[in-house]
Formats: C-alpha cells, sequence, structure tokens
DNA sequence: CTTTACAATAAGTTAGTACTTATATAATGT
DNA sequence: ACATTATATAAGTACTAACTTATTGTAAAG
C-alpha cells in the first residue's frame, strides 16, 4: 500500500502496448479483468499478470465488489511520470535544443569547443 | 525513420535510471558520451549502448564534431510520450476516477477478506 | 452443498536487457 | 606515419519479462 512512485517501474509499465491500451481503457472509467481482457487475444492470466505490473507500478488501484476486481486509475502514480517528463518538455520550450541546433548548423567543419 | 514514434521503446527506455539521467543531463543542453559518462560508475560502453537505445527510441539525436559525437535531445519522441501522458492526465482531470471512488464508496462493503 | 463465474497463483519456456571485457574504427595532434 | 583521444561494436553472461497451461481460491447462484 505504498505509493512507492517508482518511475523505474512506471515507466517500464507503460513500455508494454498490451498495458497502454488496458491504462487507455480505464481512462473511460473502471473495468474488470474479463472485461479489460475481452480486446485481446491473451489468456485471462496474462492480463492478471499485466495488472499486477500496473499496480505495482502504482497506475492503477483496485476495489473488490463481490469475485470481481475492478480496476481504475491511480492518480500519483500517473503524476508522477507527468512531472518527470514535465522536465525535459521545458527544457525543449527552452530553446536549448535550438540553441544546440544553431551551433552544430554553425559548425562549419572543424574547430573543437567546449 | 526518424520519427517512428515508438512508444514502446521510447517509454522502454525511461524505465532505466541511467537513461533517465542522461536525459536528464541532456536537458541542459547537448553532451558528449565521455561528458555523459562521467558520473556513472559504468564503461563508456555501456553508456554507448544506453545512447543507442535512447536513438533508436527516437529521444536523443547526435551530430558530428570530429571524433566527438554530441547528443542532445529530440522534440518529437518526447512530445510523443508526453501527449499519451496527457490522455491519462485529462481523464483524471475530468473526474472519471472520482466517479469511480463515489461508486466503489456506495458499494455495500462486505466482510473483509481473511 | 454443489456448481458456476471471476480472478489469482504456480511453474515452465522463450526472448530480451544490461552489463562486462576485448577489440575495431575514425579523426586529430605531433 | 604513429600515437592519442573519442566512440562504436562484438561476444559472453546473469538477470528479468511476457507469455503459456494447469490449478487454486472465493463469492454468488441454484
Amino acid at each position: 500500500m505504498s505509493v512507492t512512485s517508482n518511475l523505474n517501474a512506471s515507466f517500464a509499465a507503460l513500455a508494454d502496448p498490451t498495458r497502454r491500451a488496458i491504462l487507455a481503457r480505464l481512462a473511460s472509467g473502471e473495468a474488470t479483468v474479463m472485461e479489460l481482457a475481452k480486446p485481446f487475444e491473451m489468456t485471462q492470466p496474462a492480463i492478471s499478470q499485466h495488472l499486477k505490473v500496473l499496480e505495482e507500478a502504482g497506475l492503477i488501484v483496485q476495489r473488490t465488489d463481490g469475485t470481481r476486481r475492478p480496476r481504475r486509475l491511480a492518480k500519483p502514480g500517473i503524476e508522477a511520470m507527468d512531472q518527470w517528463l514535465a522536465m525535459l518538455r521545458k527544457a525543449l520550450e527552452k530553446n536549448y535544443n535550438r540553441l544546440d541546433e544553431l551551433l552544430a548548423a554553425m559548425e562549419p567543419n572543424r574547430k573543437g569547443k567546449r
């Protein structure tokens, strides 16, 4: 039950297209394992394993409803990734990148810089 | 070739803390392999391999300056991830999540299990 | 109680990742 | 031409990930 905010696990979780599809589905509301499994040509255990990965990454949470365990998105985990990426986005917006490109363009042939 | 927009590879690249550190460093401007390697207790080939992963993921680009290959951030690849995450962020903002929580709270809660 | 539906876990296989050391390539300085 | 500096590639290894089938746990329904 910890908000580990583990960026390693979070980004690794997003690297799998099945898990991204699951999250996309959960973006429109909670869903059970069976509902989540339906679109995929994959067994139920495989989906359960993906859900475990997503939960351990802090990207989803579950509740209990009889034998069902509906999942929904977990805000903190998603925000943690979003904020990390915001850092890169801001760097790009600040034109650091363009400055580098300019320097690269000015570089005619040789000459070291540092 | 350039804008492969490969989210699998992009997110997988971010799952490694060394690669995130490299990107963070590049956020403040371009750097060579040696410069990037310095902070790590890791060999140069290891860093070169990480850079290859980042480049194939579309997150950095390189230019040639003599024997040096300074890297810098690649805007399109970073924006692609950012936009994908924006989808989840918006879902959370739209209170889909809160609605689910409300439904969960309304659910007649049964006994704790085991 | 017994069956059914939903979901988790176990064990095994295959493929991929993240390093290492050793070596190759390529531009620069002398 | 040779040595130096900067980087890439190759090969090997240990670890991890993503599936599968088989089985188990648990609540609801008959």
